[in-house]
DNA sequence: TAAATTTGCAACTAATTGGTTTCTTAATTT
DNA sequence: AAATTAAGAAACCAATTAGTTGCAAATTTA
């Protein structure tokens, strides 16, 4: 059972379900009335969530909330960052470009 | 057949391929040398990541090299961005927190 | 204490997924 | 022109997934 961040992110319920949870904690119950599927599906989602540690429990009674782990989808934006660096390089290397460009002219205008 | 971003970089190997080609236009055949499974799986992946545009192709001769599509990426990142502004946030209430907490005290030191 | 509520778990099912093998098409060598 | 190479497409298969129904455990409420 491969069961990582960005496989528990592919699922466009268990997105909903971390949005809705982001805000305020919430019971299996209260997140399954936000949409058409049934409670123990939901359940299952809010499993997969745990196992992923993007969510954490909270007993209270015969109820549990349940509460977004916000610095566990940090781990996807550190995925992010190795692009995001080859993307400002690109940046660079355009800034690089314009500026012996700009060099080259300077030099044109010099000698004519 | 859902097929968004998130579901296209769930898979590891699809993840992989899209660090691979990250740094510079590959072909299906040089991308697969560098996985244990077949040329054919990875077509198939492709063909995922460009479903999604994550990928573009260019024809050379029979070659085709495949290039990550950077600014797809960002979608990723947007959908990160509303989680960040929470996160931000909490930290602001609790600057909010210590301020007033500060004010308190300020209050309480003047009554002395 | 009995009934109702909240939840998780197990068994089952249909659809999807990632992979394989085989085949075709197109471009390049020889 | 014939052989080789690169790549996509189709058919098939095993594993996984997301969902269902039914049930048991624990906590509240009447």
């Amino acid at each position: 059972m491969r069961r990582d961040i960005f496989q528990a992110i592919a699922d466009p319920t268990r997105r909903a379900i971390i949005g809705l949870i982001a805000v305020q904690a919430m019971t299996p119950n209260t997140i399954a009335e936000h949409f058409e599927t049934s409670r123990q599906a939901i359940s299952k989602h809010l499993r997969i969530l745990s196992e992923c540690e993007l969510i954490q429990q909270e007993q209270k009674g015969r109820e549990i909330y349940y509460q977004l782990e916000l610095n566990k989808l940090k781990e996807i934006d550190q995925w992010l960052a190795q692009f995001k660096a080859i993307w400002e390089n690109r940046f660079n290397e355009l800034d690089n470009i314009l500026a012996n460009l700009k060099n080259k002219t300077d030099e044109n205008e010099s000698t004519i």
